[in-house]
RNA sequence: GACCCCAUCGUCUAGCCCGGUUCAGGACAUCGCCCUUUCACGGCGACGGCGCCGGUUCAAAUCCGGCUGGGGUCGCCA
C-alpha cells in the first residue's frame, strides 16, 4: 500500500436517485483525485436495508457512468457489517462504548474540537449537543457516522470531500477516529447547491436527478462544466472548461465557501455552447439516438436525413428535447398552423403560391442556393418583397412563424413535400373563403 | 432554541489570504443596435454590485468587532 497516494471517495446512499448535489460532490472528488493522480473510490452506503433499493443503486451507477466519472474501487457497506461490529466490540472492550437496549453507544465527553478544513480553514466546535452516539443499532446495522469513520480509515481515505451539510458531523467523527486509534483525514466541506430562488435544493425545484437532465437532452460535458462553476472558478475569466483541463488546475483550497444557486439559464447556455462546439457528425448521431429513443423519428428518417436536420438546428437549441417541439415538421407530414400564424396567413396569396409551385417544379437541382435564386426571381417578377412570400411559405412548411432559414428548410424537406405543403396552404385559403 | 458555516451586479463569479495598480473585471439573464426572410448564431453596447454600523490605517471590497440577513446540523436516515 502506498500511503502517500491520494485516495478520496464518493459515498452515495441508494435510497434515492443521484441528484445534482451528489453529482457535484462526486465530481469534485473525482477531479481532485485526477489532479493528483490519486484514486477515486465509490462506496455504496446501503446500511439502511429498508430504504435502500436495487433500482436506486442501478440508477446511481448508470448516472455516474453517463457522466464519465469512472471509479477505481467500489465497496458496499452492506457487505461489511461484521467489520463495524468488530470495531464496536473493541470500543466496548476499551470502555469507550457500551451496550444498551441491544444497541451499542459510543460515549464521548464535551471537549473543544478543531477541524482544519481545506475550504473553510480552522473551525472550532466549543460544545456538542450530545454525549453519546449510536454506532451499532439494535438491528445490528451500523450508524452512519461510525461506518463512515471505520471505512474512511480502513480504505485509507486521506481527504474527505463532502457537502457542507456534513460539517456538524465532523467533530463527532474526529472523536471516533481518535477513540479507534486511526489517523484523522483531511476534510473539505463543499458549499451547498441552492435552488434557483436561493433556498434548499429539491424543494419546489423540479429537476434534481441526473437522469432527468439526461432525458431533457443535456450533454454530460455541459453538466460537468456547469457543476464545476458552482463553487469553483478556473480563473482568468474562463467559463468553459473540460474536466481534463480542470484536473490540471483544480485546487481544493480555492473552492468557494458560499452556497451557489442553481441557474437553469446558465446551464442552458453552457449546454448550447457544447452543442455548437461538437462536430456536425457528432451532433447528428446524438440527435438521431435521442429522437429515436423518444420515438420522434418518422419511418423514413435515415441518418443522412437526420444529419440535414441537425445542420439547421445546431445553433438553435439549448437542449436535445427542444428538438421534439421544433423539428416536428421534419418528421411528420400533417402540418398544423400554430395559433400565432393566423396574421401571416390572413392575406390569400393563392395565385402567387401557385406560381411558386410551378417554378419549384421546374428546378432541377433542389438545393438551397438555387431555390433562393428562383424564389427571389419570382418575388421580383411579381413586384413583391421577398419577405411577403417568405413568411407564409414558412408557415406552410413548418406550421410555425419561426424556424430555420427558409431555403435550407425547403432543401431539407425535398421538392415533393414542399409542393404538397404549399398546395395544402392553397386549400386552406380556399376553405376559408 | 443550541451548535456551526457564509455574505461582491437578479444569478454564477474574479479581486480579498499579501490594504493603495479597481470611481470593482468577466459570464448568464434582461434591454438596445448591427447582421438578417423569422428565430437563433455572431458582433457591438446598456443596465446592474462590495448588506449595515463602527474600528484600525495616510488609504479598506480587501484587516478587526458588532449587527442584520441567508444556510446547515441537532434521528437506532445517510
Amino acid at each position: 500500500m502506498d500511503w502517500s497516494e491520494t485516495r478520496v471517495r464518493f459515498a452515495p446512499s441508494p435510497t434515492g436517485y443521484l441528484h445534482i448535489g451528489g453529482a457535484r460532490t462526486a465530481l469534485f472528488n473525482w477531479i481532485y483525485a485526477g489532479s493528483r493522480a490519486g484514486k477515486f473510490i465509490l462506496r455504496i452506503e446501503d446500511t439502511d436495508t429498508e430504504r435502500s433499493k436495487e433500482e436506486f443503486l442501478k440508477e446511481i451507477l448508470e448516472s455516474m457512468e453517463w457522466l464519465g466519472m469512472n471509479w477505481d474501487e467500489i465497496y458496499y457497506q452492506s457487505a461489511r457489517f461484521d467489520i463495524y461490529r468488530e470495531y464496536a466490540q473493541r470500543l466496548i472492550g476499551e470502555n469507550k462504548a457500551y451496550e444498551k437496549e441491544g444497541a451499542i453507544f459510543f460515549k464521548y465527553s464535551f471537549e473543544s474540537i478543531e477541524v482544519d478544513d481545506a475550504v473553510r480553514g480552522k473551525i472550532s466546535f466549543r460544545e456538542l449537543p450530545k454525549a453519546e452516539e449510536v454506532i451499532i443499532k439494535s438491528n445490528g446495522t451500523p450508524g452512519y457516522n461510525f461506518s463512515c469513520v471505520v471505512d474512511d480509515a480502513l480504505m485509507n481515505i486521506n481527504c474527505v470531500i463532502r457537502g457542507e451539510d456534513h460539517l456538524s458531523n465532523t467533530p463527532k467523527q474526529i472523536l471516533m477516529y481518535r477513540a479507534l486509534g486511526f489517523d484523522v483525514p483531511h476534510f473539505a466541506h463543499l458549499p451547498l447547491i441552492l435552488s434557483p430562488g436561493g433556498g434548499r435544493l429539491s424543494k419546489r425545484f423540479g429537476a434534481t436527478s441526473i437522469r432527468e437532465y439526461r432525458d431533457l437532452g443535456y450533454l454530460p460535458q455541459a453538466l460537468l462544466n456547469y457543476f464545476l462553476l458552482l463553487g469553483w472558478s478556473p480563473g482568468s475569466n474562463r467559463e468553459i472548461i473540460s474536466v481534463e483541463e480542470a484536473k490540471k488546475i483544480f485546487d481544493i483550497n480555492q473552492v468557494n465557501k458560499t452556497g451557489a444557486a442553481f441557474s437553469l439559464d446558465k446551464l442552458n447556455w453552457l449546454n448550447a455552447e457544447y452543442i455548437r462546439k461538437i462536430s456536425l457528425e457528432e451532433f447528428s448521431d446524438l440527435i438521431y439516438n435521442y429522437l429515436k429513443e423518444k420515438a420522434c423519428l418518422s419511418e423514413s428518417a435515415d441518418r443522412e436525413y437526420v444529419k440535414k436536420v441537425a445542420e439547421v438546428f445546431q445553433t438553435r437549441i439549448f437542449k436535445l428535447s427542444d428538438l421534439i417541439e421544433w423539428s416536428g415538421f421534419c418528421f411528420r407530414d400533417s402540418i398544423e398552423y400554430a395559433e400565432d400564424t393566423k396574421k401571416i396567413l390572413s392575406t390569400d396569396l393563392s395565385p402567387q403560391i401557385k406560381l411558386l409551385i410551378e417554378r419549384i417544379k421546374a428546378i432541377g437541382d433542389f438545393e438551397a442556393g438555387v431555390i433562393e435564386k428562383e424564389f427571389r426571381r419570382l418575388a421580383g417578377d411579381l413586384g413583391l418583397k421577398a419577405k411577403v412570400l417568405v413568411h407564409p411559405v414558412r408557415v406552410a412548411l413548418t406550421g410555425r412563424r419561426i424556424g430555420p432559414g427558409l431555403f435550407e428548410t425547403m432543401e431539407l424537406l425535398g421538392k415533393q413535400k414542399v409542393i404538397a405543403r404549399l398546395e395544402h396552404l392553397i386549400s386552406y385559403w380556399a376553405k376559408k373563403q
